[in-house]
Parts: C-alpha cells; sequence; structure tokens
DNA sequence: TTGTGTGCAAAAGCTTTGCATGTTG
DNA sequence: CAACATGCAAAGCTTTTGCACACAA
C-alpha cells in the first residue's frame, strides 16, 4: 500500500504543523490539549475548503469526542498562527483551509454552483504594497474573491 | 438655507436612481410599492457603509412603517439593479452601501477600529480579464478587501 | 378583483457564552 | 491544586420564512 507513507506518523507536513502549533500554544501559555491536536490533525488530512459544522460532523463520525465550541476555538487559534485560513465566498458561512506550504492564492467562485478554483497573481501584492504606503496603513493580510460563472462545465448553468 | 438644493425633489441623482430602480421593478413584473422607494431615498440621503439592522432602525426613527424583511427585501432587489452594493468586511454581517454614480473601488479596513478607506488600481480589473480567460470563466463581479492597521489615525492602536 | 408585497413574529442558521466538570501544567 | 479548556445546552445575532392582511395593477 503505497499511502502508508502519509499515515498519521510518517506525514513530514504533519510533523511540521504540530510542531508551528505547539510554539504557538507555549509562547501564549494557551495548554495543550488531545482535542487541539485531534482537530489540527484532521483538518490537514482533509483538502479544499471546509465551514466549522461539516468539521465538527467529521469528528464526530470518527469517534472523537468534541464540541462546537471547541472547534470554533481551535479554528481560531490555529488562524492566528497561519495554520488555518479563513474566508467567506460571499455568504454568511465561514470557510477555512489549511494554508502551510500552500503558496499564497486567491479564489475564484461559481454563482452558480459554489465551486471554487484557486489562481495567483503577483500584482496583488503591488497593489497591497502601494496602498499600505498610500493611504498609511499597515496591511496585515487581504481577501480577494472573484465570482461568476464556469459555464461549460457548470452542471447547474445548464438547468 | 444652501441645502434646500439636494432637498428630496430637486436631487437628481435621487431622480436618476429613482427611474432607474422603477425601470428595474417594471421589468420584472414587481410592484411599485411606496415602502420600496422609501428606503431606496433612505439609502440615497445617506453616506458611507451601513449594515440592514441600522437602515431598518433609522427608518423606524422616522417613524416610517416598515419591517425588516421589507427591509432585506428591497435591499436585493437594490442590489440586483446595482443601485446598491453588498459587502462582508470580515464579520458575519453585511455591510451594504449605494453605488451610482461611484466609480468601482475597493476597500481598506482597519481590523482594530473598524475604519473603511475605498481605493482603485486598475490592475485589478486586468486581473479579473486575465483568470476570467485562463480559467474559463464569466466573470461578474468581485471583491478585493485589505485588511491592516491605520496606526497613527486609529483610536484603538494607542491604547 | 387577484395575487404580490407587507408587517409581525417566529424560525432558522451560524457562532458565542455560561456553567459544571475535567485535565493540564 | 489552581487555572484553564472542555462538553453541553442555551443564548445571541443576522437573516429568512409563514401567515393574515393590505394594496398595486
Amino acid at each position: 500500500m503505497s499511502n502508508m507513507a502519509t499515515s498519521k506518523n510518517d506525514d513530514p507536513i504533519l510533523k511540521e504543523v504540530v510542531n508551528i502549533f505547539s510554539a504557538h500554544l507555549e509562547s501564549h501559555s494557551f495548554r495543550k490539549t488531545p482535542e487541539r491536536y485531534a482537530i489540527l490533525e484532521e483538518i490537514y488530512r482533509r483538502d479544499d475548503h471546509f465551514d466549522a459544522e461539516a468539521l465538527y460532523i467529521h469528528m464526530k463520525n470518527q469517534n472523537y469526542r468534541v464540541s462546537r465550541a471547541t472547534v470554533y476555538n481551535t479554528l481560531e487559534l490555529l488562524v492566528n498562527c497561519d495554520l488555518v485560513k479563513k474566508h467567506q465566498f460571499g455568504k454568511n458561512l465561514a470557510q477555512y483551509e489549511k494554508s502551510y506550504g500552500y503558496k499564497q492564492h486567491d479564489h475564484l467562485i461559481c454563482v452558480d454552483c459554489g465551486k471554487v478554483l484557486e489562481f495567483c497573481d503577483p500584482r496583488i501584492q503591488q497593489i497591497k504594497n502601494m496602498m499600505g504606503d498610500l493611504l498609511k496603513f499597515q496591511i496585515t493580510h487581504h481577501s480577494l474573491n472573484l465570482y461568476g460563472r464556469c459555464d461549460g462545465a457548470c452542471p447547474k448553468t445548464a438547468k
């Protein structure tokens, strides 16, 4: 089985993010609880974007004993140490994604089917630099979402 | 009183947006109710960004008889005919602003005090064109928010 | 007159909070 | 063992929905 190399104990990315998370917890005198690590591992086992409820349900299905409160609490910790990014794709529902090892990217969202594509463009960094200078802001992060229709491939466009 | 020239009956912008709204209602066979026009006028009398609840309260304070349901319903109509823009500035709360007569702009938000500045940059249009082509999307709109701190001027940064 | 729009209140959906219990440091 | 984190459930907030009545076409 070739995927044994990516099992929980061998995945080098997972080891690295666990280290980063531990350092973050230590530096803020937050406690290292099994729930916090379980949530981190669950997130890094998954791909794509997810919301808090889906993560909670997924933990429950795997028989972890966690509460919604802990899921939200831990997500905030992970956002604070840059291991997870939080997005709002036009709805009143926060979406999350793991961010370690991924390069900076923005999103293109299909308003018909909800599909999310990712893209990179260096001009966004230039805009951030210029506007930070011009408007005397220390810019820490940004959110760029393009909305449209993925015509040909969209399952809902051809309705 | 010099501001009489901008009163409800003389404001040319207001007349124009009322015409646009009327055309939109007609073309969709939606009814022209006094509530819908009252909300439109209230929005165009105000500046800056506002949320649905603030608009509702403001209408109530002026003794209009409107409901939250109608406020939300009308805001959606106005967004659909491009007279109002809807934003999410990182919170679970939709913010709105009038858009007729304003050129396209994006936002810079202070994460400490919530202040919102506006800016324009032509590069964002280039990014939209390029990514639409590249990823086979018909891009209809976008949302670009830069987040940071307005250090010197920020009332909450110096705490 | 007919059916859409409205006000009101209740419900829904996501997120946060309070409290008693459990567990880390 | 003291403080912090957790689970659970309830509350909070924004937004949506159901229903009876009003009114635009």
